[in-house]
DNA sequence: TCGATTTGACCGTA
DNA sequence: TACGGTCAAATCGA
């Protein structure tokens, strides 16, 4: 349980550290609604980089920090060294949930013995008291799709009319919740502006050993090649996922330089978009008015924003979307907060490349 | 037979 | 206490 207390030297470095991402990120913001040249010397790729550098480091000493305590506190529920487990576990209900005595220890014990399916469990869970914790402060992400599809498999476990919405919500958890322990669960809901869309929020990373077919991921081999120059963030900042079926291999920096390989596919709000070569389904009605003419590619940032409280309390996850046009040369940004399960969405502007080359090249995202 | 879905009930959180 | 997330019995379908 996320009880580590941070040294203040720690801290400090941690603090200068979001302190200069989030300035930057303010400097970035501003950049992003003149041309370019209007601005100073300061490019936007230069300070995308430093943003991304100023927060790699503030997470590889958090890394550090937490790999030190965890191996010392011998916590098998990272037994699987997913860092992202880590990370939303810094506390928080996330964390409670994750360890619960209840959750993972009177319900694994139950269903990770998965041998004959669910009639077995029936029986034995009659007093459902307790049973259950709800997560709180999941790492989330939502996007809006015409589909529900996203290549993965998912369960559904239930249905609910939800207040003041037209459809009901169904919620589903990943299929191998139970052999495999994977959390992932999503939540789908039609929009009631626009029924023929389907508002997808995925809570938790998958832990399982499903892979997205990559030739579903990515059919225009324009926007793969222009993809594959990026490195896209989830809302679990530690992780940086790029493209998964290219010959690159996706690799996340740890401590002491050790590079692992990152099997988690790409993200499934980018891969469901990307699958359909239609970024414009990535966005929140909100941004529909922005009305891109097949913007040839989308891409999303996320960022958790640890919050005073180590323990995960107060975390939002700040997520940046950019869409590019080849043919307008421009770039549409938007950017989504969520504090906990709440969402709020912000609309940022277009800006226009004009002859401007822009291209990003991965080495200068080399963490 | 077994996995998936439906649906009412239970339970935690705000 | 209302709302919404999850559970699990019943049911369906391959």
């Amino acid at each position: 349980m996320g009880t580590c207390i941070w040294p203040e030297n720690l801290s400090k470095r941690l603090m200068k550290e979001l302190v200069q991402g989030r300035d930057m990120a303010t400097q970035l913001q501003i950049l992003l609604h003149k041309p370019f040249g209007e601005h100073g010397s300061v490019s936007a790729e230069e300070l995308t980089r430093k943003i991304l550098n100023s927060f790699t480091e503030t997470l590889s000493v958090v890394m550090r920090y937490n790999n030190s305590t965890v191996n010392s506190t011998s916590n098998t529920n990272t037994i699987n060294g997913n860092i992202s487990d880590q990370f939303s576990g810094g506390g928080g209900g996330d964390q409670v949930s994750q360890v619960n005595p209840c959750e993972e220890a009177s319900h694994c014990d139950d269903r990770n013995s998965e041998d004959s399916g669910e009639s077995k469990r029936r029986s034995l869970f009659k007093d459902r008291r307790g049973c259950y914790k709800r997560r709180k402060n999941s790492q989330s992400r939502t996007t809006v799709s015409p589909t529900t599809e996203d290549g993965q498999a998912w369960r559904k476990y239930g249905q609910k009319e939800i207040l003041n919405a037209q459809y009901p919500r169904a919620y589903f958890r990943c299929t191998r919740k139970y052999d495999q322990g994977c959390r992932a669960t999503r939540q789908v809901q039609q929009i009631q502006d626009n029924p023929k869309l389907y508002q997808t929020t995925y809570i938790g990373e998958h832990t399982c050993n499903i892979m997205v077919k990559a030739p579903q991921m990515i059919k225009d081999s324009e926007t793969w090649n222009c993809i594959s120059n990026f490195k896209v963030i989830t809302s679990d900042s530690s992780r940086i996922i790029p493209n998964t079926s290219s010959s690159k291999a996706p690799t996340i920096l740890m401590e002491q330089g050790e590079v692992v390989k990152e099997e988690t596919p790409i993200s499934d709000s980018l891969s469901d978009s990307l699958s359909l070569g239609n970024t414009e389904d990535l966005w929140p009605p909100e941004l529909k008015d922005l009305e891109l003419s097949e913007p040839s590619m989308g891409l999303l940032m996320s960022q958790k924003i640890m919050g005073s409280n180590h323990n995960g309390h107060d975390q939002d996850v700040v997520s940046i979307m950019f869409s590019f046009d080849h043919q307008d040369r421009t770039c549409t940004s938007a950017s989504t907060t969520s504090h906990g399960l709440d969402m709020e969405v912000f609309v940022d502007k277009s800006m226009d490349f004009g002859n401007c080359d822009f291209e990003f090249d991965e080495t200068e995202f080399t963490l």
